[in-house]
RNA sequence: CGGGGCGUAGCGCAGUUCGGUUAGCGCGCCGCGUUCGGGACGCGGAGGUCGGCAGUUCAAAUCUGCCCGCCCCGACCA
């Protein structure tokens, strides 16, 4: 391609409105442009690394058994509402009116649509397992789009839906999809991180996501530098330490006059915040549920979400609380009737803590569960922190944040059930197939590939999913042999099947080179008068500083080998 | 949805506080010339509903009201 016919332009200067070095530097290289919130064009570079990127998951879907198949992206909204899943998607559902004032939605994903698809062709326990995928764009109507591309409400997306005859078969079904995704980010130069992760209020037996740890990610993962145990902060689990204040002894009122936090409550009564109790409130599908936990943990809505199966969480308004009769700042669940109460299960070890008295400026010494309050779920509904102890080696986590860049999930028959993918088993009885899903947002991969390769001179692409692979750049002199010699070049090198970005530009070599370090093309070749002294071209690469001079008659060749490794 | 910031040429910005000729600057773009190994220089040019609507005023980029859009933090979100 000659730069002089690319379409798309470089800029100098970083955007107003792009935070992240990914946004930055697609926006800068020309590989993108913005057209509102969280809706992106592709230009001709960007869209020929999102196309390398999805030739590459399409190889390994392929490996892995998969069958590429296209689903509409307009599809009824009763479907989802057959699901349920319309509310749980809520108002991120794009949805719109045919002419007939039928309401449609616009794919967030294609559960639905797959598993009333396999239901139609699969009846037998001999058509499956089944793994199908596409490669399309999804509509999800983010809350806050951000970061470029890291979280869009159009994007491209691979998604692979797996129908399995039993358990054992969806275990294997997800094995070799994590297998394919280890490939995936392999090939296309990305160091990622499997993480343990939430499965939802649809259930399923296991979750893992892909991490690209960058400092932009929106995920906080945390991580044992001991064992290999890695989990994204809403699933964590970490070891609470015991809180050993002797035998219970008995509960006794003290009076805390204008203390409110547990900050506040604990330094005046001289005790540690973990030998306290605080309450939260939360309105679960619209009913106040009150939450316990100890004061120096904070309470995971992912977690506590898992225990109450409701569709719609919040933490209750200071009115709502106040309309409740609680005493704000001096809650506790001691002699509390009326409610819901979940409690974390950190209560359960340790003893004689001091919680609120429900009544202003007043607090109780000596609680202790379960003899001075119930609750009606005592389960683990705390977030893990760097520092805690690891469940599985008592070693130190450690915390980082990463880009989710794939997410797998064992759904189980919940949908197959709904939708009616059922089939007929060897002893001639109908069975839901059990289902597991596998997406990879590959824009979001792209910014990702980004995030981890790139210095302060712009984009460097790992080979495999760099827009072009060479970076021909000629420095014109009147009256020498640059130009003919760099058109030669250029034909040679594009017969010989390489991918050549040719910067035919009258421009001077600074302008040219700063461009090849945006643009992050992964081999340099400038001809120039002082090379073709000797006969020679300069060779460089773009993530090492050094240059090289090979001769003219062996880059083509050296060039071959280079991307064909 | 809550909090904060912003909207002036393709991009980055000044001008708005305190209303007053023809709205500026840099980059980019077009033409000519000189340059040519890390974002060169000179001369000449093109390009603007100052986010929109309404209002106040002799006069609005500037003041007032309403609306729209974008970014950041949070809430929310398979």
């Amino acid at each position: 391609m000659r730069i002089s016919k690319l379409f798309g332009k470089t800029l100098r200067e970083v955007p107003a409105d792009a935070d992240t070095v990914s946004h930055q530097l697609l926006v800068r290289a020309g590989m993108v442009n913005q057209l509102a919130a969280g809706i992106y064009s592709y230009l001709p570079p960007g869209w020929r690394v999102l196309r390398k990127i999805e030739n590459i998951i399409r190889e390994e879907m392929d490996k892995a058994g998969g069958q590429e198949v296209n689903l509409p992206v307009l599809q009824p909204l009763e479907m989802w509402q057959l699901t349920g899943r319309d509310k749980a998607f809520g108002k991120s559902l794009f949805t719109l009116y045919d002419r007939r004032e039928r309401p449609l939605v616009l794919g967030p994903t294609h559960e639905e649509v797959i598993t009333q698809l396999v239901g139609r062709y699969a009846q037998s326990y001999r058509d499956l397992p089944l793994l199908l995928y596409q490669i399309q764009v999804k509509f999800r109507d983010e809350p806050r789009p951000r970061g470029g591309l890291i979280r869009v409400r159009e994007f491209h997306m691979k998604d692979l839906y797996s129908f399995d005859i039993d358990e054992a078969g969806l275990d294997e079904s997800y094995r070799k999809m994590l297998q394919a995704y280890q490939n995936i980010y392999d090939r296309c130069g990305l160091t990622s991180m499997l993480v343990e992760a939430d499965s939802g209020a649809i259930g399923g037996k296991d979750s893992n996501e892909f991490m690209v740890i960058a400092e932009s990610g929106e995920d906080e993962i945390i991580y044992c530098p001991g064992c290999k145990y890695a989990a994204n902060m809403e699933k964590a689990v970490s070891v609470k330490e015991k809180i050993d204040n002797g035998e219970p002894l008995p509960v006794e009122e003290v009076a805390t006059p204008g203390m409110g936090t547990i900050e506040e409550v604990a330094g005046f009564l001289k005790v540690p915040q973990s030998h306290t109790l605080k309450a939260v409130f939360y309105i679960a599908d619209g009913k106040m549920v009150f939450v316990v936990i100890r004061g120096d943990l904070d309470v995971n809505e992912v977690k506590l979400n898992n225990q109450l199966h409701c569709s719609e969480l919040r933490m209750a308004t200071e009115p709502e609380v106040i309309e409740a009769g609680i005493v704000a700042g001096a809650a506790s669940p001691v002699g509390m009737k009326g409610f819901k109460v979940i409690s974390d299960d950190s209560v359960k070890s340790g003893t004689n803590f001091v919680a609120g008295g429900n009544k202003p400026d007043t607090h109780i010494k000596n609680v202790n569960y379960p003899r001075d309050f119930k609750a009606d779920i005592v389960a683990d509904i705390a977030n893990a922190h760097a520092g805690d102890k690891c469940p599985k080696c008592g070693g130190t986590f450690a915390s980082t944040h990463g880009i989710e860049v794939g997410h797998i999930f064992k759904l189980g028959t919940f949908l197959s059930e709904k939708l009616g993918a059922s089939f007929i088993d060897e002893k001639g009885e109908s069975r839901p197939a059990v289902m597991g899903c596998y997406g990879i947002g590959i824009g979001r991969l792209l910014a990702a590939a980004i995030e981890q390769n790139h210095d302060d001179k712009g984009i460097i692409w790992p080979v495999p999913i760099a827009p072009y692979h060479v970076y021909l750049c000629p420095l014109y002199r009147e009256g020498s042999k640059v130009a003919d010699v760099a058109e030669k070049l250029y034909a040679e090198l594009e017969t010989a099947g390489l991918e050549v970005l040719y910067d035919d530009r009258q421009e001077s070599p600074g302008v040219k080179f700063n461009d090849a370090d945006l643009l992050g093309i992964p081999f340099r070749v400038t001809v120039s008068p002082r090379t073709l002294e000797k006969d020679s071209v300069e060779f460089k690469l773009r993530s090492e500083k050094e240059t090289e001079l090979v001769p003219l008659g062996e880059i083509v060749g050296r060039l071959r080998e280079l991307i064909e490794s």
